[in-house]
DNA sequence: AAGAGTTTTGTATCCGGTTACACCTTTTTT
DNA sequence: AAAAAAGGTGTAACCGGATACAAAACTCTT
């Protein structure tokens, strides 16, 4: 079957036109070299006239850039990913590029499939987060692009960090343990000191930091965290409402509950309600992430917010160094502040 | 300054290796016509040793195909669009396609900006969701691109439609009018008479179809909607929560309130119950969506879904119908049936 | 063993841009 | 006014694949 060419109007067509050679068109489009201003006018009026636009594939096969870059994380319905995600794009709209976003649904195949496709598609640079890079111990097997000694494509990772081969990517990431910190300083500082925590999974890398600071945090300030009151479950609402029955069922009770994230804190809430609890009356509950629930929740939750922002342009800004093969340094792993935004959920003492 | 070509292994070197032309090469790659079996075996064995992946700007330039179609929505972290988006990446990906997000903030400048963006990057199609083409009466600038007689990038547009040009782009749309009747036949199988419209905004498109819905239910079910139980705000908690207030503060109260979505049946509920009013004895709610929060607030929402999936798949499929030149005929225009999914917010009067 | 038919492979061109380098003008310098 | 410098433009090669067409290498007849 023959090749249907779709021979859109060209460089050449437009050079034609204007009696001039392809070279100088290509001049007035990248602004690159001088061009008489007469010349310059009569072809910008050709390049008008058919609204004319260059075909970057044409254009990225020489250049060897192509202004797209990738971003691959579990799911974007998860509305931490949509609010990093948003980010970066805005970040990357000021280097000119355009972005690919690739769901993995945290299968570690697709991961691998869209970390290839990508590159096939020479994309200058890749932005990971979530999926294999939160796990705690998993041997990364789909970043093996970064294992080319060659040209590798620029990787950022986003909250996560690499064991293996991290001397060719960068990280940008929230500090979990320190949040930590400040979330225990928040409520020993309203008198609690009987606090569970609820949600998450073991072996995920934000559920393992956040345990191991809350663990030196309550040495720090002198409490214990018992062993009844932790209740891993997930990262889903439904898994703040079976960790909270399981902590219910406990006759020992704390005051405050720091959840893996708002949706199981929401989830967390809305069990204490329906089983007449009050909160923050009985319970004072303290989520993570600032997501989109935290503020629609009655009542809404206290939160510790990321830093979306400069997740995502500090994020996008490493690519573009490692693109122009700026050497970024020590300074390639970033550790930024998350920040308490106080809502309803908490309550003295 | 001298561009820094970093020349990756190409088809040539993998022949040269193999001591075959690139035609052979190629033919392996893309078993597209018979090659010896041991000449392929030799060939793919290179290819595997270098882990060679071809171009695919190259491989676009010459085909005409980059297997990569854009999608352009107001903000991606509104959960609707970003379980749109996922179903649209799950069947873009059984024809092999990557996916571009661009979010437009709401912004028409944005909206054409990335338009051109994305024709540029040569997609082989754009999906459309949100921003001008769900405003009843603008006449949408930014698909100029339809005007083009000449291979317009196929477009189609999902849950709004255009009033120009709209022979050249094919719509996926919920029907959101007849959605209306089944929730007015619902809430009226729970005995409810007295219904009120709260959230949306007049000049949007799924507002002004819901009003309209609406007012012929009423009549066909032989009930008046009240003047002063319209309140129109916007689609958010916020616009929710004002919304409610307003109503609250009118001395004729309804049994039933409709809402324009769940982000503002939220703020509704939580208004309800912060002002001492219990929901669904003293109101039922009913939103529309079934976006995450309708499952996540106290008591749930009941609420009328969307077809996700087939919203995506759809679309997908006529994006593809269209880049392969199949006629789509006069089912371009697809209207596809809400469901109604029951949680807690309503109650039999 | 020559000729016909089939299978396999190679050559050269194309896709649509960018740019090094050469060449031709024009301006400036002396 | 000639030489040098600067400015403007064109030619041709290149990026890395796919494929039409030609040619070579087989296989099968008779």
């Amino acid at each position: 079957m023959d090749v249907i060419r779709k021979n859109k109007i060209s460089i050449r067509d437009i050079a034609k036109e204007c009696n001039v050679s392809v070279a100088t068109v290509s001049r007035v489009l990248n602004n690159s070299s001088a061009v008489k201003e007469q010349t310059r006018l009569r072809v910008q009026k050709v390049i008008d006239k058919y609204n004319y636009k260059p075909n970057e594939l044409a254009r990225g096969l020489y250049t060897q850039r192509t202004k797209s870059i990738g971003v691959i994380l579990p799911e974007i319905t998860n509305h931490f990913f949509a609010k990093v995600f948003l980010e970066i794009e805005r970040a990357a709209l000021e280097y000119g590029q355009t972005v690919f976003l690739c769901n993995t649904l945290s299968d570690y195949k697709l991961e691998d499939f869209y970390t290839e496709r990508l590159t096939e598609k020479q994309v200058d640079g890749l932005l990971l987060l979530g999926g294999r890079v939160n796990q705690t111990k998993t041997n990364i097997q789909y970043v093996n692009l970064l294992k080319r000694e060659v040209f590798p494509t620029p990787v950022v990772i986003i909250n996560g960090k690499l064991d293996n081969y991290s001397e060719n990517c960068a990280t940008v990431s929230s500090d979990e343990y320190e949040a930590m910190y400040q979330a225990v300083q928040y409520l020993t500082g309203l008198g609690h000191r009987n606090i569970a925590f609820l949600g998450g999974k073991k072996g995920i890398m934000s559920t393992d930091i956040k345990l191991a600071a809350l663990k030196a945090a309550a040495k720090s300030y002198n409490f214990v965290i018992k062993k009844e009151w932790i209740k891993l479950s997930d990262y889903t609402y439904q898994g703040g409402v079976s960790a909270m029955n399981k902590l219910l069922a406990e006759k020992d009770k704390p005051t405050a509950i720091i959840a893996i994230n708002d949706e199981a804190a929401a989830g967390i809430i809305n069990t204490c309600i329906s089983k007449g609890y009050r909160v923050p009356d009985d319970f004072s509950v303290l989520g993570f992430d600032d997501s989109f629930i935290a503020a629609t929740t009655l009542p809404s939750i206290t939160t510790l917010s990321h830093p979306y922002k400069k997740l995502g342009s500090i994020a996008v800004s490493f690519i573009n160094d490692m693109i122009n093969e700026k050497p970024i340094g020590k300074d390639k792993n970033i550790s930024l502040r998350m920040s308490i935004v106080e809502r309803q959920s908490c309550k003295r003492l």
